[in-house]
DNA sequence: GCGGCGATTTTCT
DNA sequence: GAAAATCGCCGCA
């Protein structure tokens, strides 16, 4: 697989990062449209395939266009797309999307109305689509994932990475201009 | 509206 | 044994 909601999964994790805003992801039916993601490369620091393969980060180097879960301060889970060609370890994390279908079900996931701070961040976002260890290495084109390429135009913003300590430096956060479902506004 | 801190568990040194 | 791609609660302004 290579194309999916008219991405190109081998192409470099920050451009991918770029094309997914705006990108609408389902699982099991419930989710929205992507507002904020973050890149994560083979030579980057901050990336967990910086130091090669491990137990952990495995379905990084597997093919592009799986999700690859982790647990996040041992309570959380996190969700990222695989990109880059097969085994260079490169990944997109979904940080935050605007709650579009499924709302009722977020709001019993989440236990929580306000529909602004279902899904603006990593660990909300999983905690709503019920994303969990099990749709590791899980192919994005199948089910329970469903991406569908962006109704209108969008226009992307890009900022400095958040909650990491290292390559600080590098705007490789993309976010949904004016969007206010993202987990903090862009400057 | 802001900044500080604890929760909880996996992973790597 | 420390640190971690986070979150929500608390205190204070």
């Amino acid at each position: 697989m290579t194309q999916l909601a008219g991405i190109d999964f081998h192409a470099p994790s920050q451009e991918v990062a770029r094309q997914l805003i705006g990108v609408v992801l389902l699982v099991d039916g419930v989710g929205g449209r992507i507002v904020e993601t973050e890149a994560y490369d083979r030579d980057d620091p901050a990336s967990h395939s910086f130091s090669g393969p491990s137990e952990r980060n495995l379905a990084m180097f597997g093919p592009p266009g799986h999700a690859y879960v982790y647990r996040s301060y041992g309570i959380h889970w996190c969700l990222n797309f695989v990109c880059r060609d097969n085994g260079h370890g490169a990944g997109v994390l979904i940080r935050a999307l605007e709650p579009l279908a499924g709302i009722g079900v977020m709001r019993e996931r989440r236990a929580l109305d306000d529909v602004r701070l279902l899904c603006s961040g990593p660990g909300k976002l999983c905690q709503a689509l019920g994303v969990t260890r099990a749709h590791n290495a899980l192919p994005l084109d199948a089910p329970p994932f469903a991406l569908s390429p962006p109704g209108d135009p969008v226009v992307v913003v890009a900022g400095p990475r958040i909650g990491i300590s290292k390559a600080m430096d590098v705007p490789w956060r993309f976010g949904l201009a004016g969007s206010r479902f993202v987990s903090k506004p862009f400057r």
